[in-house]
DNA sequence: ACGAATTGTGGGAAAAAGTGGGTAATTGTG
DNA sequence: CACAATTACCCACTTTTTCCCACAATTCGT
């Protein structure tokens, strides 16, 4: 499982570094073969490795068609999916279509999420961050639903 | 369960040298592998062993992704999370990005908190202890409802 | 109280990672 | 088919991280 923050700069021609302690991994489970596309709930992307997005596909296949919102959702993931494969340096180009959607132009932020990536525009993620920290603090005492079930 | 207080110090680099009576049981249970993240409530931060950190994992991988405040705790509790190796001298490196959280930057301590430690800014700490001292103090005799029920 | 062992602290140097850019190959387009 | 644009590959430089060693401070036992 991935986890952890890093913080990571664009180059001039759209390429990001992964950072060096996911790559063994990386190319251990795929071999370099990541897929990308875009997270339909935020302007973030969504980076898988190549077998663990087959699943994620399967289950998109699986939506049903007569549902206006999941026919929508699995329009947009399946049609910004793009592979890209890690370089000799551990980078990834990320297409031009995919940074404007996220809005990202020379510092992102890498997240690790489980299964996946999370690469976000560094100052939109910053502002998220503050939101959430803000939420989380105002509900003085009991704590907002999620953080409870967890028994931190 | 860790208990009790410490004070530390960050060296130049950053590391902070956990008390060498916690070593031995973090090199045990968890061959010195530790997870640091975020304490979300306070300005401060969680270390985990790894094993424990893998249990909340699991408690976020559960948590709905289609509620928002859920989905987005999941990013925020996954994505800080750091892992983390004590080195030789039984020190931990705490990345730039968790110090600038916790508004870590020489004096800090360290606190056993059950199944994992909290790290604060040995200023915000003392702070926060006065503040709450008062408050307690202040319901002079009757104590706010969760203190009652311990008969401590 | 003194010496020995353990712990805390600092920092140098080698290695690895991050960053940038030039050039060649490939693709798409007119 | 020629041209432009994009992408892949390679090399070079800078920064960060990691590993290791040395010394100071503290604790412990005698």
């Amino acid at each position: 499982m991935f986890r952890g923050f890093s913080s990571v700069s664009l180059d001039s021609k759209g390429r990001i570094a992964i950072p060096s302690r996911y790559r063994k991994r990386l190319m251990d489970d795929a071999g370099g073969c990541l897929v990308l596309t875009i997270n339909p709930l935020d302007r973030s992307l969504w980076l898988y490795t190549s077998p663990d997005w087959k699943l994620i596909e399967e289950k998109l296949a699986d939506l049903p068609e007569f549902d206006r919102q999941s026919r929508k959702t699995k329009t947009m993931m399946w049609g910004h999916a793009t592979d890209c494969q890690l370089d000799t340096h551990g980078r990834i180009l990320v297409p031009a279509e995919l940074r404007d959607y996220a809005r990202i132009d020379k510092q992102a932020v890498i997240l690790g999420q489980g299964n996946k990536f999370e690469i976000w525009n560094r100052a939109s993620w910053e502002e998220e961050r503050e939101q959430w920290l803000n939420q989380v603090g105002d509900e003085q005492g009991e704590l907002s639903g999620a953080l409870q079930s967890l028994s931190l």
